[in-house]
DNA sequence: TGATATGATACATAAAATTATATCTAATAA
DNA sequence: TTATTAGATATAATTTTATGTATCATATCA
């Protein structure tokens, strides 16, 4: 697999829940068990064309082949782009730091002090945040979080001060996630595979 | 397979052989084996999105997911000239290896099982198709017409067949004659899974 | 004729899809 | 808190199928 999983596997999610549907109602509208999505959206499976192209159709999107010319051409045509590099203005170029920075510090936080998965738990939802807008980010939810891990370094351990600014992070992310259902604004739109793979971490 | 494979299949065979490539060479190139790529250039299986986006990064192409109204306006930026291929040698070459072969082939068909004059006519658009630049032209429409001829000479003497090809090609010299893109079958259907072929031209 | 290249086929195997079951998470109440 | 419940997601076991390796038939060229 030397595509980009992480990419079908986050769109695929986000479009999901952007539309508010169980992985057991895009089961039953698009025919791909619900099992079968779960591991999808894990990056587990290297999936056949036809689940891609079910599972995409059901969430309004399309697989295509475009000429690798015309990639930035139509990604430009996508009113919501990836957060990630496209975004020039200083503002946008904040929020965006904060937020590497803070998936840099839950990588490097030891897990003994959290309940099993938790962490990983929140770096995904971090890593998702990072598909909107910065524009639709709150620096200073990002900016807490990264304040509590550090905080939790240094002084007393406290996980509970870090859960809570994470938390507030994930309903950042449902918030938009679930804000966008009937708007006019489209998905995240990002080639199959990325043509540079992301830090890990 | 509930998708039209149809597309895929090809939309791939066409990108091959407009860059005058063959399975092996294509094989080499992308890893994936070539007896694969014959499986599926022939809608046999339900590929694989890592194979896919092998197959179509060495073919200059990209799998993206794109929001379902954006279609036509990625359609659109993506051009639709039919084969186009690297101006420089071997594709060409190729093109018009096959169509002096053509030239050659309705040379020597027996003149008693068709028409008065329709032969004679049949080379002139042949001869006319020339005049193009090879870019522009099918390769799989010369090679069928090629294939049925050699089909005529072995088996049952079918003129049919060989008029079908010709009249495709004669059609495809009148639009090039116009200015207009010739539709072919894998412009004419419209798909659910939608692939554009690249243009390098 | 022999030699080379092309696309299709046969079969073993690894992996995806299916089916069914278990685990997790977020609320609520005791 | 702790237990419980429902809803959502992940995992297990089995079946189905794409993939990988090898070979084949046919066509082309010397």
């Amino acid at each position: 697999m030397n595509y980009n999983t992480e990419y079908i596997a986050s769109t695929l999610r986000i479009a999901r829940e952007a539309r508010g549907l169980s992985q057991r109602e895009l089961s039953t509208k698009s025919g791909v068990p619900q099992g079968h999505i779960s591991k999808i959206e894990n990056g587990v499976v290297d999936l056949r064309v036809s689940s891609l192209v079910a599972l995409a159709r059901t969430l309004d999107l399309e697989a295509m082949l475009v000429p690798s010319k015309s990639v930035p051409a139509v990604q430009s045509i996508a009113s919501r782009t990836p957060a990630s590099a496209r975004q020039d203005g200083k503002a946008n170029r904040r929020v965006l730091r904060e937020l590497a920075r803070l998936q840099n510090a839950i990588h490097n936080l030891p897990t003994d002090f959290f309940p099993e998965g938790e962490l990983e738990r929140f770096q995904r939802h971090v890593r998702e945040l990072s598909y909107f807008r910065p524009t639709l980010l709150e620096v200073r939810a990002i900016r807490d979080a990264n304040r509590a891990i550090k905080a939790f370094g240094h002084g007393t351990h406290a996980p509970n001060a870090i859960r809570q600014a994470l938390l507030r992070l994930r309903d950042l992310r449902n918030a938009l996630a679930h804000g966008r259902i009937a708007g006019d604004e489209t998905e995240s739109v990002r080639p199959a595979y990325s043509l540079d793979e992301d830090d890990h971490g």
